[in-house]
DNA sequence: GCTCTGGCTCTTTTT
DNA sequence: GAGCCAGAGC
């Protein structure tokens, strides 16, 4: 984590000039050497962006700018750590370096009072904030269901809030979701500010009122902030490029770096307008166009190219590259998706063999649900790999419970985390006896915590519920004031039993409900060693991480992740599944040209992570929310020129190896029906039969019930599990004898 | 008040 | 197949 401050100053850092500038190219060497005023960079894939952010950053703090005075944004934790990291070792300073959200977080923190925010505001993240909106449509007799769901309600509102609009400018749709979004929109942001709590939008929209409706509060953050530098500017939202303007509207020396082609998240309010407004802001800003490659090679970035021209609203960008022209793009179509995850697997074994290191190799797909089987054929095989992103792990539901135990310690207001814990683990308090408090806590003008907290108010309920209540207050007047994170978290734990009834849930097989719990004793304590903070910063630092912090196991390891977390780094060898009409470009883009043209933008991303060779992969017939669809190649893949791509065969020159595996070439007519093995397993599943699960491994069938597609059997596995499953679904392998295990 | 079951929906991408 | 939810049964 990137810590603010940090003041010393070593005399071995004193550098020449040229020292910082001699191993760029002149466009990057302008960049970087620009003094004051409004800069742009437009930087191409792979053309030294990162690069030239930091040795500007470091040149200015040659030229007399003062630590202090820098703020760098970029677009995770991790890239912000490592830019910290990088402009410390070259001048020994530690600058400002964070997200959007996190350098938003902080400067409330000390300032949101100003806002009547308490200074331990809650964060919540997307699950909380549609926990808050369910109670809001409970509360106000909305039906839910259908089209309507918090989900959607709170999405709108968010996407709503990224375009600043607020509920009084609001003019509302005729869909069912609108109809709602105008009755709770306004509830919603009283209900948040009640609980002490903003959402991801809030962080940045609740520090622009500040810069907005404290003028002086404007002037410090102005003066702090003397030099902006923005990363991924591409990606900025309408919210966000006014905060900036409204930072560096003094001195005006805002440095945006960007890529139009690589905007991928207007989903989530980004503009790419921002670019061509920054030009009509700033008409004296000095453009700089970064239009070398460093990356990848020749014939990647001709493919990439020739993949991005056809987008129409484009600003016109070429890059170059020295490179060798390199190994052809490989492209590749199987039968169905466990052929391309074993067809994967053996390429990554070919890599292997060729002495690569795994770190090295990366899997992108368009949508999570991909990554499943390809991490099947991995654990089969036996392959380190890590999935970036994806239900992450303070995403769980176990670390969610225990983060809203810390979260009502530190902000007392926050009644969406004490709805969560009340009555988790079980003590006793049901809907009735909930109720009861609620509404004891509304007459009586407390916080859930507080009327919990108050034996006159825990009078109203009786029986197990009280008992329950009591138990729960003891631990939480016990937890309070406790600013150790780790020890919270534990005096948490041992006074709910936490760990017992997390051991309980779901599998009793699955021990890593406890493991994650205790690998967050493990975080805590550690974010306490190395920060010296207290428990709220650490609830915030860990409500603020980005799917690409996740720390992960030793060693090397392939990387899984979307395309849209691969944005920002690079591999030697990139392999990207699923490239398939209706998947990438998805389906809900089909309708909506600017929608397409983002998804040939993500390809694009895809395609210029790669540095050595480049893997794209698609298949005839895959498994689509439980029903085996027939694919078409991506238009995308069409769209590479002939002479960057090898349209058969396995990646780079591997071959079958005699087993009888299938090459396909691509378009060639073959019709692969999965269905035909599908149906001789079908046949041979009986009472008895000995079959192998591809995550619980051999196994024999007890029963059968249930015929066709409705077909259920019951089977005992190796380590002593009985599992139902439909074979259809399970992907059982039937096999003949005992003695194959 | 708790737990189990069956029915339903689900899959875009994330701070 | 999985997660969520409502309703039934204990």
């Amino acid at each position: 984590m990137p810590r603010f401050g940090g003041m010393l100053r070593l005399d071995r850092f004193k550098s020449t000039m040229s020292e910082y500038l001699e191993d760029l190219n002149p466009a990057q060497r302008d960049a970087v050497t620009h003094r004051d005023g409004p800069l742009m960079v437009l930087a191409g894939a792979g053309s030294g962006k990162t690069r030239v952010i930091t040795r500007r950053i470091a040149w200015l703090l040659q030229e007399g700018v003062a630590p202090g005075q820098i703020l760098a944004l970029t677009f995770t934790n991790k890239a912000a750590g490592e830019m910290a990291n990088r402009v410390e070792s070259l001048r020994g300073y530690r600058v400002h370096v964070a997200t959007f959200h996190s350098a938003c977080a902080r400067f409330l923190r000390r300032d949101g009072h100003l806002l009547g925010y308490p200074q331990n505001f809650s964060i919540y993240d997307t699950y909380d904030r549609d926990s808050c909106i369910k109670q809001l449509l409970r509360s106000h007799h909305i039906q839910v269901g259908g089209a309507v769901t918090p989900n959607k309600v709170g999405s709108r509102i968010s996407r709503l809030k990224n375009l600043g609009v607020g509920p009084e400018d609001f003019v509302s749709g005729l869909g069912e979701v609108d109809a709602v979004v105008r009755r709770i929109y306004s509830p919603y942001l009283v209900r948040m500010r009640d609980l002490g709590a903003m959402d991801f939008d809030d962080l940045l929209l609740r520090f622009r009122d500040l810069l907005v409706e404290h003028p002086d509060a404007a002037e410090m953050y102005q003066e702090r902030f003397r030099y902006l530098l923005v990363d991924e500017f591409q990606d900025t939202n309408l919210v966000q490029y006014d905060l900036l303007k409204r930072l560096s509207a003094k001195y005006r020396n805002l440095c945006v770096v960007g890529d139009p082609d690589q905007s991928i998240y207007k989903f989530r309010g980004a503009e790419i307008r921002n670019i061509l407004d920054y030009q009509d802001d700033y008409p004296d800003a000095v453009t700089i166009r970064l239009e070398t490659n460093y990356r990848s090679s020749g014939c990647i970035l001709a493919a990439a190219q020739g993949v991005i021209e056809n987008n129409k609203g484009r600003m016109d960008k070429t890059l170059r590259t020295d490179a060798e022209f390199g190994a052809p793009v490989s492209i590749c179509r199987y039968g169905s998706e466990q052929e391309e995850a074993e067809e994967l697997t053996n390429g990554i074994w070919q890599l292997m063999s060729n002495g690569i290191d795994l770190g090295e190799v990366a899997v992108f797909y368009r949508t999570h649900s991909l990554s499943r089987t390809i991490e099947q054929a991995f654990r089969q095989r036996g392959l380190p790999y890590d999935v970036v992103g994806g239900l992450t792990f303070f995403e769980r539901r176990e670390i969610k419970d225990v983060l809203a135990y810390l979260r009502v310690l530190v902000n007392p207001l926050d009644d969406v985390s004490m709805l969560r814990v009340i009555n988790v683990p079980p003590r006793g308090v049901g809907n009735v006896s909930l109720q009861k408090i609620i509404d004891r806590a509304a007459d009586a003008e407390l916080s859930l915590f507080e009327a919990v907290c108050d034996a006159d108010c825990r009078g109203v309920v009786s029986g197990k519920a009280r008992k329950g209540l009591e138990s729960l207050a003891k631990v939480l007047t016990e937890a309070r004031g406790e600013e150790n994170p780790e020890e919270a978290v534990r005096i948490v734990l041992k006074g709910t039993e936490y760990l017992g009834y997390a051991g309980g849930l779901g599998d009793p097989q699955d021990a890593s409900r406890e493991e994650n719990i205790l690998e967050l004793i493990n975080d805590a304590a550690q974010f306490a060693e190395e920060s010296d903070e207290g428990l709220a910063e650490y609830l915030q630092h860990v409500s603020l991480l980005t799917s690409q912090d996740e720390q992960h196991g030793e060693g090397p390891r392939i990387s899984l992740m979307t395309v849209h977390s691969a944005k920002g780094l690079e591999f030697d060898y990139v392999f990207t599944i699923g490239l398939e009409e209706g998947l990438f470009p998805h389906s809900r883009s089909f309708e909506d040209p600017e929608g397409m043209e983002e998804e040939r933008r993500l390809m694009y991303v895809a395609m210029t992570r790669a540095r050595k060779a480049l893997a794209l992969s698609y298949v005839s017939f895959r498994m689509i929310n439980g029903e085996t669809r027939r694919q078409d190649m991506s238009r995308f893949l069409g769209e590479i020129p002939d002479e960057c791509g090898t349209r058969m065969g396995m990646p780079w020159g591997y071959e079958a190896d005699g087993d009888g595996d299938t090459v396909y070439e691509a378009d060639d007519g073959i019709d692969y029906d999965p269905g035909d093995q599908l149906e001789d397993d079908t046949v041979q599943l009986c009472e008895g039969a000995y079959v192998v699960h591809p995550e619980y491994g051999p196994g024999q069938v007890l029963r059968l019930s249930g015929s066709g597609i409705r077909m259920k059997v019951v089977v005992l596995f190796q380590d002593g599990r009985e599992k139902t499953l439909i074979p259809e679904y399970a992907g059982l392998q039937v096999i003949d004898g005992s003695e194959e295990w």
